[in-house]
Formats: structure tokens, sequence, C-alpha cells
DNA sequence: AACTAGATCAACCGCGCATTA
DNA sequence: ATAATGCGCGGTTGATCTAGT
């Protein structure tokens, strides 16, 4: 049986009193109570009539709280474990299967943008839990990164600075590797695949950011950094790509790593740089720019 | 056929943030 | 202002599956 006795010797959650330790030692760790009652709840994988309750019941009242949902749904489970299976497997908009090529693309492209914030590279994927893009980049790309000679943490090419993983000196060094690794990584997943399917998505893409690029907006985001104003560089390309006035921080960086380079001198990898920062918006930022591009 | 090692992924955990009392 | 509570997130675990020997 999965996920039976937790081992009290070395499992931090054993701190619980629930689980056998004195309460004393419990409050002495200052460790958190447990989300619920533990006794006599069920754990592990769930049987198909477990499912069958717990969508019954979604389908009728919602969720509502999660904490009470068990009880009113008739499960022995905590709500904890009832609102993971929910939004890990049994929503109706959860897409099984593979990942596509141009998913498992974006994937790579947001983890350089955005670090290990699962939820919101989940956010990007309709239908993908970060549960499962969190699995497929642990068991999958972070290996395949490596091989390749690139930290899959922070996508640099160990090959750029010799064998250590010291770190790269300036921001815009750091981003270069950011993208490559990218750009390689796509590469060398296309290079795999024969059939001129595959290639002309690609051309397609290409054309669009070039486009976009040399379109007006792109023009003002070039030029972004030399406007004096009040505004830092990331804030005004946020305001013209998404109206917001709160970047994130790394598209500060990304943005000077654009700033200074002509479309001549911009080769596929800002490309794909730029899809990354464009993808991050949402689809009316791309009509957007496509209403303004020559 | 039996064993082993590595890969996969569902489910767990603690923590931090936001909200409520 | 503070404590309690609920929820969601990222990291980790371990049962099961698969491929190799």
């Amino acid at each position: 049986m999965r996920y039976g006795v937790p081992n009290l010797t070395s499992s931090p959650a054993c701190n619980s009193p629930i689980a056998g330790f004195p309460i004393q030692i419990y409050r002495e760790k200052m460790v958190r109570a447990p989300c619920c009652e533990k006794t006599g709840l069920k754990r592990g994988p769930w049987a198909q009539e477990e499912d069958d309750l717990l969508i019954d019941y979604i389908n009728k009242n919602g969720h509502g709280s999660w904490r009470s949902l068990p009880k009113l749904a008739g499960l022995l489970r905590c709500g904890k474990s009832c609102r993971l299976r929910w939004t890990n497997y049994l929503r109706p908009d959860i897409k099984r299967g593979p990942f596509t090529l141009e998913e498992e693309k974006l994937v790579i492209q947001l983890h350089a943008i955005l670090g290990n914030r699962w939820a919101a590279i989940a956010a990007q994927l309709p239908g993908r839990t970060d549960n499962e893009i969190k699995n497929l980049w642990n068991t999958h790309f972070r290996k395949r990164l490596m091989s390749i000679g690139i930290d899959p943490q922070t996508h640099e090419l160990y090959s750029l600075y010799g064998s250590s993983k010291r770190l790269p000196a300036s921001p815009s060094t750091r981003h270069m590797a950011q993208w490559e690794s990218a750009r390689l990584e796509a590469e060398a997943r296309l290079s795999m695949e024969s059939s001129s399917i595959l290639a002309s998505p690609k051309i397609t893409n290409t054309d669009h950011f070039l486009r976009v690029w040399q379109s007006e907006a792109g023009e003002c985001f070039r030029n972004i950094k030399r406007k004096p104003d009040c505004f830092s560089p990331a804030s005004q390309a946020s305001v013209l790509i998404s109206g917001t006035t709160e970047p994130d921080s790394r598209f500060e960086e990304a943005i000077t790593f654009y700033h200074g380079s002509s479309p001549s001198e911009v080769e596929d990898s800002s490309y794909t740089a730029l899809e990354s920062f464009f993808d991050f918006h949402d689809h009316n930022d791309m009509s957007f720019l496509e209403a303004h591009s020559n």
C-alpha cells in the first residue's frame, strides 16, 4: 500500500501529535497543526467510487469550502486531498495525454522566464496542471537540458562559462544564455523530426515575430530605454504590451538584453526570446501588436 | 523467467500568503 | 493588531511500470 504510516524517524510530517508525537514536542517545534484530523481518514490512491462521489458532489454543489467538502460528500478524505484530486485529475477541463511539441517548447520558454513557478506556467497551458508540468520538467527536460550542457535551473550554457556552474557576470550575458538554451532545445527537437510539417510553423512564427519586431510596436519596444521619463524600461514595455505598470523584474532584465539589438543582429534566439515575452501575455496583446504591424 | 535499475507520476507534505474572526 | 483558518504552491516521496540483463 502506498503512503502508509509515516516514518516517524525521518519525516518532518511526523511532528504532528496525531502521528504519535507528544503534544509538548509538537508545540516546542512550532509546527503548524495538520489541516485536518487524520485519524480514520483514507490516504493513498483514490478508488473509482471515491472519484464518483467527489465528481457528483462538485457537479451538484460546487466545491465550496474544501475543508467541509469531504463530510458533505461522504468521503473519508481530508479537504486538501479532495482539492488535489479534483484540480489535478478529475476536473473536466483536464487535458490528458502526452504534451505536444508546441506545449513542450512553451514550457521550456516559460521556465526560462518564470523559473519553477509551475502554477504560472500551467496558467499558460490550458488543460495542463502545475503538477503535470512539474513532473514533465523533472523527469524529461531536466535531464535533456543537462545532457546538452545547459543548467536546467538557470538555463545557462555550462560550456559558455567553463566546466563549473558559476554564474556569468552580467544579466545580459545570463539572458543570452537563457534564450540560447531555449532555442537550442527547440532546435534539438526539431532536428530529430524529419518532416517539413514541423518546419513550416516555425517559419511562420519567425516571420510573425520578425514582422512584430519591425513594426511600430517593435520600434517602440527597442527604443524604450532611450525614452527619458518616469517609467523604467520594463514599465514602459509593459504599458506598451499589456497595459500594466507592474512588470516582473525578469522582464526588466529581458528589456535590457533587447536594447541595442538591431533586427539584423537579432537572429532566431532573440525571436524565441521575443516570442516568450509575448506569449507570457494573453492573446489580446498579440492582437494589439498585430494591429500595429506593418 | 527472474531480477534489477531507472523512469514515471499521483499523492503527500510543509510553508507562505490572504482572508476572516 | 493579532491569531486562526483556508487555500494554493513547490518540493518530495514511493508504488508501479518498463526496459535491460
